[in-house]
DNA sequence: ACACTAGTTAACTAAATAGCTAATTAGTTA
DNA sequence: TAACTAATTAGCTATTTAGTTAACTAGTGT
């Protein structure tokens, strides 16, 4: 799962609402399209980013399709998300480092 | 602050890649276009994206403008994001219980 | 089989975004 | 003051994205 997609899935205030409105039970894809006044379509790209990002997972009963959060991924993706800013971190964090040393040796 | 505006700044791959590279140190805006291989303009959009959003901020040294995360910022957004899936949350959270309330008394 | 409902896919349009170059503002230095 | 550097703003183009309707797939029920 690349960290890029779920924070592409993020950056879209429909998708943030839809994953607000999924917090508290699983919805089939036309409850949360009437729920948002947008045509079933659309709905459905935008959960397919959101189930790619591996964000929400989907089960088929019948005819219906339930979309829920899948929270566990959630955790992970935010997980890797702070350690990026917080802690250790990639490899644009070291070159950041080193020009700091580069600084110090300088002045 | 909008929490919209944070994710929106963070939904998109220069941006976050900016962020990690001042995970670090401070840096002025011509370096870090040149660590991209942007046209300052296009980065110059971006820091304006990502300190708007209350992540990055700016302190102007003679003709140089130097640009650093603004770290407490990010955790309290990210606490906020939290709070938004894993415990309490926002009005369509308490629409989504309503629903499955509805549920359980129709069962 | 037929009609009906849920959902996705396809094809298209309109709006937003990312990038560029050129021009401008502000600070430095001779 | 004039020349130079750092950064931003203005104005433009190309690509991407969000949304639409129409067509299609699949499941339900008569």
């Amino acid at each position: 799962m690349k960290i890029d997609t779920v924070f592409d899935a993020l950056g879209s205030t429909p998708r943030r609402k839809i994953l607000a409105y999924l917090s508290e039970t699983s919805l089939t894809a036309g409850e949360i399209a009437e729920r948002f006044d947008m045509s079933k379509p659309a709905l459905s790209k935008h959960l397919k980013v959101l189930e790619n990002a591996g964000m929400v997972k989907s089960e088929k009963k019948g005819q219906f399709v339930h979309y829920s959060l899948a929270d566990q991924n959630m955790l992970a993706t935010l997980h890797s998300f702070l350690t990026t800013f917080c802690p250790v971190g990639g490899p644009l964090k070291r070159e950041g480092a080193a020009i700091a040393r580069a600084r110090r040796k300088a002045t």
